[in-house]
DNA sequence: TATACTGTACATATACAGTATACAGAGGTG
DNA sequence: CACCTCTGTATACTGTATATGTACAGTATA
């Protein structure tokens, strides 16, 4: 499990849980079937408790990626692309140049970060 | 002053201004020596209290984009771009392709994530 | 000095994040 | 069946973060 949790980060960590799974899951590392680890594995992995694990899998359960029983635990589900409405650019372009702006800001040139954006604009194409 | 703040978001109010308001001082729409709202003027614009603005205001200007003093309310300093250090692509790649991953599964057109990432990479050549 | 404008400081109410602990459900094994 | 062990869930609790109300301090101007 390829999960990497900053402690120091103001976003919670559930959410940096969610975030990296739903990564894993858009690009399809993991894929409708696989299991994954019990809450109180991974919670032992990464640092923290196990229900801070469990909030994230509720919330992925929430999203319509996950299926959680007890006995199974939580398993990506067949039908992983939820059938949301799909959102004009505008409702998100302010974001992500909120992102960039932030990054920008940071320090990060421009130029390299416009050659990851086009990486990442060409990764989508393949889908 | 256009700050759209959304109520419902789970990202707080302050940080909504500071994301906002950053991403216009990086796009240089709002230049050095520029004179922001006071406070209770943006705070009643926008329908939140002065003092959530002034917290917004504070943290811009630890990131050195601004220069608070009693009369002159708050400016943009000369010195934008902070000199932080240059982060590598790896830093924040993760980032992005978290936002971008959350854009998709809420049903957003790859193709169409594709066209607007490239969009704002054409844009960020042009510094 | 009086006034009117800036941002600041601090106490408070409320919500959120993370943890500890006890619990309930499902399946295996004696 | 009784028991064990594995799963996630529910509740209570502590500390932190967010947003506000109110009082304050600094600065320019009439």
């Amino acid at each position: 499990m390829i999960l990497r949790i900053d402690a120091e980060s103001a976003t919670p960590v559930y959410r940096q849980i969610v975030d990296g799974l739903r990564v894993a899951l858009v690009k399809g590392d993991l894929a409708p079937g696989d299991s994954l680890p019990a809450v109180r594995r991974l919670a032992l992995d990464i640092g923290v408790h196990f229900n801070t694990v469990a909030q994230a899998y509720r919330e992925l359960a929430r999203e319509g990626w996950l299926h959680i029983s007890a006995r199974g635990g939580a398993q990506v589900k067949e039908r992983s692309m939820p059938v949301a409405s799909k959102p004009e650019a505008a409702t998100y372009r302010r974001r992500i140049e909120e992102l960039i702006a932030q990054i920008q800001a940071s320090g990060a040139a421009p130029s390299s970060l416009a050659r990851e954006l086009r990486r990442i604009a060409k990764a989508l194409e393949g889908f």
